[in-house]
DNA sequence: AGACGCTCATTTTTT
DNA sequence: ATGAGCGTCT
């Protein structure tokens, strides 16, 4: 056949790509190429002859979606590629129940609940369940909703599954199952999905009607997944049933990078694809294209170490490399700073531009400290994760006008704007509507259309401004299928007020939110026009609002973040490469996390967490780990990941003081000050062959107790003779105060503790009185 | 009813 | 450090 592209592929990922008879799972190591596989596969079903309407292919993410799709589209043409069913499983599965909504007792226009809508709703479930809150947190309950749905269990299974029940009643939230009955009925009264429905009202619309089932195992001829080892039961099951009668599937993953099993994915699904698609053709792609021998060498020794893998061998034939750079560092901000410094460096002798750059941590929190150190470094960064556009007040205030305005029914958008702006309906109003409400089993706006029939027990005045609250929303939702989303958009914005405030008061936030209103408004505009019919733009709000719920904030990349140093979790990081990685916070306590190391299967996770890190990387990757870190308003001390010792000491460059066969990792409260040296001294010191780094930094951690800039003697911050606590020495009396390389060193006696030497620079001391 | 300011507890990852 | 929830005051 005429494919010239694939003379674009090795050996084993022609053989995957060209394997189309039956199942095949594709075990793609890091950075073997597996989009490449994925989108060359696609483009040889469609000149094949295939229909690109009869290829579904499931991804993870919105963006790898997007980014598949231009790519196929640079081969077969736009025209052809458009009508691919791609994107992530949400994003498909919610069109599909949209068009079938009916049979499973929704409406085309149902919401989709974010994940702080189903919070805002677990809450008022609990309260109004009159039980204690600190009992049954939101966080536990949610999660415990979202397992069972993920398990496609429902709240009658979760009834009759004892294990559940059991468990629950150890834990004491016995009414789990309860709270778990009563979220379902009101989703449900408020015509609305939260994101596990998504996948398992799709399960309950396969399962309840053959004949609609049957239709899409007909329409989907060929099934791709990405990232299957990333798929929860439910997603397993949805694609088992669309392969059922053919088996014209092919799911690529690396079992080495699962790592959502905290949100249920399960890795069994990719470990046990043979044992599910009996005729199932493995293919492992073992060449990684995109890192040095030592960064896929280290990091093989590190996933070496779990039990529970897919046995593979991936190399790289590209440069050996520098080894991966461990450096130690005193405090979180001297994390940043030095990571700055480096990537200062990297700019300024190598070449590096900041796009090639990332900084990767275990969670968001730790972004604060890098960013600060960019900043004042003058570094230009963008990060991702932590709220996003979408989650910002006055976004979300406009959006739930406009999903009222959609669905009526929905009431987590109603509860957030009866009242705003202000229009005099307080929470004791809000309280009564919806008592009301629940009391006729009705949603609460379908009390507000008739409160006299459904007794709602208010005086005159607020039955008044409910009144005219709701022939407001009343007026725009008669536009609905008459006005595009923009227009629509536009006229709530201008007459509801939401924004109104802003115009009064000019104060910066205030032109900030105006703004980022103005963006939304963009967006819309953008979404309409991408969606033109005969010149027109007739995309419906309800359109615009079943797509934006599903974005997240990756999803809209700006050209003014184009070369930008990336910061974001490890988690956000799969699937992507940079020239050079810095992962920082390496630390017992963090990362691992202390909530995965309770079992090894968790702690096997997170291992993976680490390799995914790791693989990141095209040239160079740096590791970092501080001995005190700032948490939760205190100074924590911590010792170095454990992850650390099990990658290969071949590959690693470990910091001067910290060999671990001399003295172990985490000895260090002995001597401050020669620490303090080698510290200063790992600057002198190339990155990599060639380059010297300048050797001395600055300042930049300001003294914990004093204001000034020029220490002398004189102004010292600590009295001898004083007594301070410290958080791990105790209490102690300070003997003697001097002045160290412009530090300030304080000999303190603790006691049975002992003397010790401390830099008031980073040894946080409180003063006693 | 609404605004303000206090105290309290809470800290993982996110389609 | 930060935010959410609560009580008090206007």
């Amino acid at each position: 056949m005429d494919f010239p592209f694939l003379n674009e592929l090795n050996d084993s990922q022609r053989r995957a790509v060209e394997y189309t008879d039956g199942a095949s799972l594709v075990i793609a190591g890091a950075g073997s190429g597996k989009t490449r596989v994925l989108t060359y596969k696609i483009a040889y079903l469609l000149k094949t002859g295939m229909a690109p309407s009869s290829i579904l292919a499931l991804t993870f993410t919105n963006k790898a979606a997007r980014e598949m799709k231009e790519r196929i589209a640079t081969m077969v043409g736009e025209k052809t590629a458009r009508y691919l069913w791609m994107g992530t499983f949400h994003s498909i599965f919610s069109r599909i129940l949209r068009s079938e909504a009916e049979l499973i007792g929704y409406s085309k226009n149902y919401t989709i609940y974010d994940s702080a809508d189903s919070k805002s709703l677990i809450k008022s479930i609990v309260k109004e369940m009159k039980l204690d809150d600190k009992t049954y947190k939101h966080g536990f309950v949610q999660s415990r909703i979202s397992y069972a749905k993920n398990n496609l269990i429902t709240p009658e299974a979760y009834l009759a599954n004892t294990d559940l029940i059991k468990a629950d009643n150890a834990s004491r939230v016995p009414l789990t199952k309860d709270i778990y009955k009563i979220y379902c009925t009101r989703c449900k009264q408020a015509d609305a999905m939260d994101f596990d429905d998504l996948l398992l009202q799709t399960n309950v619309l396969f399962k309840n009607n053959p004949t609609i089932l049957q239709k899409y195992q007909q329409i989907f001829r060929y099934i791709l997944v990405d990232e299957y080892q990333d798929t929860n039961f439910a997603q397993y099951l949805i694609v088992k049933k669309l392969a059922e009668q053919h088996e014209k599937i092919c799911v690529v993953g690396d079992d080495a990078q699962s790592i959502y099993s905290f949100r249920g994915a399960n890795i069994d699904n990719i470990l046990q694809f043979k044992n599910t698609y009996h005729n199932a053709q493995i293919f492992k792609l073992e060449r990684n294209y995109r890192s040095t021998q030592t960064i896929v060498n280290a990091a093989n020794s590190l996933i070496d170490k779990n039990a529970q893998q897919i046995r593979k061998t991936v190399f790289s034939e590209k440069e050996t490399g520098n080894p991966i750079k461990i450096l130690s560092v005193f405090t979180d901000f001297e994390e940043g700073f030095i990571v700055a410094n480096y990537i200062s460096d990297l700019r300024f002798t190598s070449n590096y531009l900041c796009q090639d750059i990332a900084i990767l941590y275990r969670t968001n929190a730790q972004s604060r400290v890098m960013e600060e150190a960019l900043r004042k470094q003058s570094i230009p960064y963008r990060i991702y994760g932590g709220l996003s556009f979408y989650q910002r007040k006055e976004i979300k205030d406009v959006i739930a006008y406009c999903r009222l305005v959609c669905n009526p029914n929905d009431e987590e958008a109603l509860k957030r704007i009866i009242n705003f702006p202000a229009r005099g309906i307080g929470d004791t109003t809000i309280n009564k509507l919806i008592e009301c409400a629940q009391l006729h089993a009705v949603s609460a706006w379908e009390v507000l259309t008739d409160m006299l029939k459904y007794n709602l027990p208010v005086n005159a005045g607020t039955a008044n401004k409910l009144a005219q609250f709701r022939s407001m929303i009343d007026v725009f939702a008669e536009q609905i299928s008459t006005q595009n989303a923009y227009d629509l958009a536009n006229s709530i914005v201008k007459t509801s007020g939401v924004i109104s405030d802003t115009f009064t008061d000019h104060s910066p936030e205030s032109m900030s939110r105006q703004e980022n209103v103005q963006e939304l408004l963009k967006a819309i505009h953008e979404f309409c026009e991408s969606k033109l019919v005969d010149g027109e733009p007739t995309a419906l709000l309800s359109d615009f609002l079943s797509e934006v719920s599903l974005l997240t904030d990756q999803d809209t990349d700006k050209e003014s973040d184009k070369d930008k140093v990336t910061l974001m979790t490890v988690h956000a990081a799969k699937g992507l490469e940079f020239k050079a990685v810095f992962i920082v916070g390496m630390e017992e306590e963090l990362f691992p996390s202390p909530f995965c190391t309770q079992s090894e299967r968790e702690l096997e996770e997170e291992r993976r967490l680490f390799y995914v890190a790791i693989t990141r990387a095209e040239e160079l990757c740096f590791i970092s780990f501080a001995k005190s870190r700032f948490r939760n308003g205190k100074t924590n001390f911590s010792n170095p990941s454990r992850f650390i010792k099990d990658i290969d000491e071949q590959y690693l460059e470990m910091p001067p003081e910290a060999k671990p066969k001399q003295t172990r990792i985490g000895d260090w409260d002995d001597d401050l000050e020669t620490e303090r040296n080698r510290f200063q001294s790992s600057f002198s010191k190339p990155i990599f062959r060639g380059n010297n780094i300048p050797a001395t930094p600055k300042r930049m951690v300001k003294l914990s107790n004093s204001g000034g800039d020029k220490i002398t003697t004189e102004n010292i911050s600590i009295p001898i003779g004083v007594y301070v606590k410290h958080s791990v020495f105790g209490i102690g009396k300070v003997l003697e105060t001097s002045i160290v390389n412009g530090n300030e060193k304080a000999d303190i006696d603790f006691g049975e503790k002992g003397l010790k030497s401390l830099l008031l620079k980073f040894a946080k001391l409180e003063v006693l009185k």
